[in-house]
RNA sequence: GAGUCUAUAGCUCAGUUGGUUUAGAGCGCUUCAUUGACAUUGAAGAGGUCAGAGGUUCAAGUCCUCUUAGACUCACCA
């Protein structure tokens, strides 16, 4: 053995692991099983602290798999629409090219390979962590049975009615050219300025003058008598392209405190708005398109960036004596893109929705009644608060990455419908397909499609046919949005397991073995994204839960608490940290002493004094084997003479049973950081500097005890630390009789009886 | 506006249902040791009125209330 433990035969083990099949469990349905579903990473990301984390679940599957349970460990790639359609449109920008120059078939195929590349990659290194996961039931988001499930859903919800289309005010990114749902945007503190204009007889405050002139009422309080007078009434406002009339409505959403207590309504450019619009019956009049410029109702504004409109017209008001003033220290929240950081501009267009109501109800019911549990507990509070208030999902998304949503349009009953292609000399034509049939084929049309917009109240068809029901027309088109990722990463234990939606009977093996899984362990931060609906989707789809446990796991943080991203460059690479001590030090300092679901962090020092550890158990089990080398005459084994034991003997014995005791109940309930800790202190200090240091001076009769313990010691080590304690434990086996061949797969240690 | 969490040695943090810990670890610091498992070592040590105040209890870092400081999540305030 080598003076210190290296970590270059970790491939190898890993190899050896795997080849021998430990990974893979056998059904056996005399036993209960033990599985769980891996957070799918973006299979376009490189591996970052986030992934190391799973080390959490390699500990608990180990453990189980060692306790003889059959043992699932499933993992994934997730091709994570607008998160990869976003880093390959900024990879084209580099290339000087934008989306607008490739029509969306050549685009998907693009994104396709650009991913394909990494996706190999990201595997490459999961095995690198140590990651005892099965390989053979490895899927990926797009593999055609998933993506066949997953559109089946969707038309069992449409079915169902709890799939509808319609045209809402949504969170629509200009930049990134999609809506996203309330969950993809971040609201930001933001001081900006505050104009207080002249507005027919009153005065009002205002952050948006750009938005005027699609005005279609100004609203007051109702028990304010300032304005009484004024309340249903039409006003003449002087605009700056003339002036225009609007109503006055007393609303309660009027803070009569705020500004002067009037506000201007937008019904197609704010929330608030357009449900004052709802309940007012007020016209909907749209300004900004989805290029973010204004559009021709502005006049002489149309064309401009709402930022540089917004410039324009507050000059231009300030000349003509309109702005009464400005208040420029006003803070309040502005809605930023998520992926992108820019303003998210409230817009009127037509999307898929899902009810979640419905939906929810068994959901909150079965957090409620225990059916999931939560750890740590107050994510139940977190979780069944989000799902009461739960509101409808937006889950189109106007991007090409990713499967398109299962409805087909007849264009010749929907002349309405907007389309946006590339002609056959590579040419953006865009207009309503009524105005564009007779310069182009419907073939032409469809070989450059980019994107199409049909009205909300366009008929389609739910199954895809060669013709048109009614007007038996070929000239059917495939609805051109995609579903929100999270739409099928919602399924994903269902789609990975073979359940199949259309008939459940067909569902595989496997989904009638493994589901419910036991645990669902990730960061809290994707609970409301993921988990709860996950949670929707296997009860609505199996009236059964996904999994029975919610394990929320911590954060890792820089050195100053912020989390790491590639932008900040604080980002501590985990590949880097294996290459310089070891994945088994890593591994160790990701649990080492941290509590359930708060940040912490993971500094160099730390994973150093961990690779000092992993060394001290190479070298504690070098000197073991030099004893045994020092008495070749001995029978080299675990048989302990109970009745010749000594105080330093015992004292060991009764240790490892704490610990043995200890190590399985932490394990149990979570409790990584205590679990490593007691191992650690244990290992170091009562093996290495009292019995060992004792045992030098001892004859041949410490043999039996020192093999006990140091097994024992491997093997509850063996799910934080696998590589050194298997290295290990495979070079034991070549001086004596080990009836297990792998830790791997050795059975988890019991109570040693010696008194 | 609603909710959640955090505050323990110089630094980074453990301390699970209140009582064998006179409060622990890693890193850092001080002194000494060590040519035979390991300097990626061993022994000894310095360092904390467990944010502050009050309360419950035979007993509180651990439970309750308030205060202070910080972090986060959710929510449509023009």
């Amino acid at each position: 053995m080598d003076k210190s433990y290296s970590s270059a035969t970790e491939a190898d083990i890993y190899q050896s692991w795997e080849k021998s099949g430990a990974f893979t469990p056998k059904i056996d349905k005399t036993k209960k099983p033990y599985s769980i579903i891996l957070p799918l990473p973006n299979a376009n990301d490189p591996m970052h602290m986030g992934h190391a984390l799973f080390t959490i679940q390699d500990i608990l599957i180990r453990y189980h798999r060692m306790l003889g349970e059959p043992t699932l460990w499933l993992p994934g790639g997730d091709h994570a629409g607008i998160e990869t359609q976003f880093v390959f449109e900024k990879k084209l920008q580099k290339e000087g090219k934008s989306r607008f120059d490739f029509d969306r078939q050549t685009l998907y195929d693009m994104i396709w390979e650009f991913v394909e590349k990494n996706r190999t990659l990201n595997q490459f290194q999961m095995k690198k962590l140590g990651f005892s996961m099965d390989w053979t039931r490895y899927h990926y988001s797009l593999e055609t049975p998933i993506v066949k499930n997953v559109l089946a859903t969707f038309k069992k919800l449409y079915r169902d009615g709890l799939v509808y289309r319609s045209e809402k005010i949504v969170n629509y990114c200009t930049h990134c050219g999609t809506a996203f749902s309330n969950l993809e945007v971040d609201y930001v503190d933001e001081v900006t300025n505050l104009y207080y204009m002249k507005y027919g007889p009153f005065i009002l405050a205002t952050t948006r003058p750009e938005t005027k002139f699609g005005d279609t009422a100004v609203a007051v309080n109702p028990k304010d008598k300032r304005y009484t007078q004024y309340v249903g009434q039409e006003i003449t406002v002087d605009g700056l392209n003339g002036p225009f009339k609007v109503k006055v409505i007393a609303d309660d959403m009027v803070d009569m405190e705020f500004g002067t207590g009037v506000v201007k309504i937008t019904p197609a450019h704010d929330p608030n708005d357009f449900d004052a619009g709802l309940r007012h019956h007020l016209e909907v009049k749209k300004v900004i398109g989805f290029d973010g410029r204004l559009n021709e109702l502005a006049g002489k504004y149309a064309g401009l960036t709402v930022a540089k409109a917004r410039e324009q017209v507050v000059a231009d008001m300030q000349e003509k004596g309109m702005m009464v003033k400005i208040d420029s220290n006003y803070q309040h929240r502005i809605g930023r893109c998520y992926r992108c950081k820019h303003v998210i501009e409230p817009m009127v267009a037509p999307q898929w929705f899902v009810k979640m109501e419905t939906l929810a109800k068994p959901a909150i019911a079965a957090a409620k009644n225990g059916d999931i549990k939560f750890f740590p507990s107050r994510f139940k509070k977190t979780y069944i608060d989000w799902m009461e208030n739960i509101r409808d999902w937006n889950i189109s998304r106007q991007i090409v990455w990713g499967p398109r949503i299962p409805v087909w349009y007849c264009l010749e009953c929907n002349p309405r419908i907007k389309i946006n292609f590339l002609d056959k000399d590579k040419n953006i034509v865009s207009g309503f397909y009524g105005d564009l049939k007779d310069k182009y084929s419907v073939d032409e049309i469809k070989n450059g499609l980019q994107s199409m917009m049909a009205p909300v109240d366009a008929t389609f068809e739910v199954e895809e046919t060669d013709h048109c029901a009614k007007c038996s027309s070929h000239a059917l088109i495939q609805e051109t949005d995609t579903f929100d990722t999270w739409f099928l990463s919602g399924q994903w234990p269902l789609s990975t397991l073979g359940f199949n939606t259309e008939d459940p009977s067909k569902s595989s093996p496997d989904f009638a073995y493994f589901y419910p899984t036991t645990v669902m362990d990730t960061l809290w931060d994707i609970l409301f994204f993921w988990v709860a609906r996950m949670t929707m989707f296997g009860l609505y789809l199996t009236k059964d839960v996904p999994f029975k446990t919610v394990h929320l796991h911590s954060r890792v943080v820089d050195a100053k608490g912020q989390k790491m991203s590639k932008s900040k460059g604080n980002v501590v690479d985990p590949l880097v940290m294996t290459e310089k001590y070891g994945t088994d030090a890593l591994r160790f300092s990701l649990v080492y002493g941290i509590a359930p679901a708060s940040d912490f962090v993971v500094s160099e020092d730390k994973i150093r004094a961990h690779r000092n550890f992993v060394n001290k158990i190479w070298n504690a089990s070098r000197f073991v084997l030099m004893i045994i080398d020092k008495y070749p005459n001995t029978n080299i084994s675990t048989t302990i003479n109970f009745s010749k034991l000594n105080s330093d003997d015992k004292n060991i014995l009764e240790s490892l049973n704490k610990i043995i005791a200890s190590t399985t109940t932490n394990i149990d309930k979570y409790h990584f950081g205590q679990a490593s800790e007691n191992l650690y202190q244990f290992f170091w200090h009562d093996f290495c500097d009292l019995y060992i240091e004792n045992a030098k001076d001892r004859g041949e009769e410490v043999v039996p005890v020192l093999l006990t313990v140091l097994i024992n010691s491997l093997k509850l080590l063996h799910p934080f630390i696998p590589f050194v304690t298997e290295s290990v434990y495979q070079i034991l086996r070549e001086k004596m009789t080990l009836t297990e061949e792998q830790l791997i797969t050795a059975s988890w240690p019991k109570e040693i009886k010696f008194k």
